[in-house]
DNA sequence: CAGCGGCCTTGATCTGGGTCAAGCTGTGTT
DNA sequence: AACACAGCTTGACCCAGATCAAGGCCGCTG
């Protein structure tokens, strides 16, 4: 047992106030939706774990036993194909809830990106929560609303983006996500490798090269360093993502 | 208002027990896991509305006033770029609701592809019912998580399937959301026309109708009509669908 | 029942991004 | 400091599916 309220992160504590770009929501931590109560109550039921880079904490097929609050580092949620084909369907980060799937098994695999802390709920227990704690159901339900609102964005950038739409369109939406991690306006961190990248975008580690590269001769971009991009000119980057052209 | 419990398919009814084979749950429609009462209070909020093929159930932008619940024919979902390009993110039939985003404006638009009938529930009066009926929201709630599901399906096809796999995926998914529509086994109706597969498969019509020719040629389907295809080899489909090859 | 128009199919050609193949870079190790 | 290795970049070439173009089919209308 530990005490979630004790440790502003533990719960996945995310910047207040910030509307989502992409569905508009508020709050959409579930700490921030939440009264003192119910988190106390949350925090009676929530165990620790933590996962070394590559381990995972949910595996496509496993039996559904537990639903993860992410509250450090960053996750990667991916299906794969027969032949090893692999699409990243989204990244998580401090926050995030993950494996609220209505079935026995899980549907999807989640690997920690590098060093990961969550807050594990059996999802017998949760199901008990739920019933003590109605509004815990009403974040939850924001939460993949809000999460079905970006999955429909990613389909359309799968279906009709060029590559350069693509990463564009990335830049600009992971910095939304990662609210846990503070960086100065512009920079963008990649906790993720061009490999992930790339399963995420629909694209190959060498076109995800070859564009981040043209967007930096073109000086749109700076490439700080491999795991950090600044943005220099974000109107033309912002025009290239939406294929205004 | 419409006395919807004694219409059987007002409330989108759907073929109970059956489980979803993209989340595994069960009872996806709303109607069959609310009561007598709560179906009543339903009843009381529900305007009926139809609209004509083509006509726009939610238009992208506009303010979020309504939600629907469609209770026959069949609709699109989609989101476009700002030169035309389109993607459809799915397709509605009966039972199915749409419009739950949580921002003040919707983030896609739906237009009916048929003549449509759905009930129209106002926003306001949408939150009232959630609280005076809490096992709406874990409806609404396992619907989501459906959805999410079933989005990362589409992920998985639109970032890494090739344009056969898509097709056939397709054919094989289509029946399991057009409940409503009493099929005989391995026929598929296809309300769509070849340009809304296409946008929803992430092709272009040419390459659709080019596919579907070469799997009739392989005898895998019939054409029996524009409009409904028969599956004549439903194993290699699936072995298809799923990249075995 | 002829003519029209919208959709669908099929063929020919083109191209964005994939594949294959070197190198490069940065980091950790001895 | 030298090395090794994993991940990244860059170049040359290729191909699945897009684009461009020409008919075909079918339901509707006059």
């Amino acid at each position: 047992m530990i005490e979630l309220r004790s440790m502003p992160t533990a719960c996945g504590e995310r910047r207040r106030d910030q509307a989502c770009s992409q569905c508009g929501a508020r709050a959409l931590s579930i700490c921030n939706s939440l009264d003192g109560a119910d988190l106390q109550r949350l925090d009676a039921l929530a165990e620790r774990a933590s996962f070394a880079a590559g381990e995972a904490l949910i595996r496509e097929g496993d039996e559904a036993r537990n639903v993860f609050n992410i509250t450090s580092g960053s996750v990667r949620v991916f299906k794969l194909l027969a032949d090893g084909r692999r699409q990243i369907t989204g990244f998580l980060f401090a926050g995030d809830f993950v494996g609220l799937a209505t079935g026995d098994t899980y549907v999807f695999s989640a690997e920690a990106i590098e060093p990961v802390t969550a807050c594990r709920f059996r999802k017998a227990e949760y199901r008990n929560m739920i019933r003590e704690c109605p509004s815990l159901e009403t974040a939850l339900l924001e939460r993949a609303t809000h999460e079905l609102a970006a999955a429909q964005n990613q389909m359309l950038l799968l279906g009709r983006k060029t590559a350069t739409e693509r990463i564009a369109s990335f830049l600009l939406d992971l910095p939304a996500h990662d609210l846990a991690r503070p960086m100065p306006a512009g920079h963008v961190h990649l906790p993720m490798s061009r490999s992930e990248i790339a399963d995420y975008l629909g694209l190959t580690i060498e076109t995800v090269s070859r564009v981040l590269s043209r967007l930096k001769t073109q000086g749109l971009l700076k490439l700080a360093s491999l795991n950090e991009v600044v943005v220099m000119q974000p109107r033309k980057l912002r025009a290239l993502a939406e294929g205004d052209i």
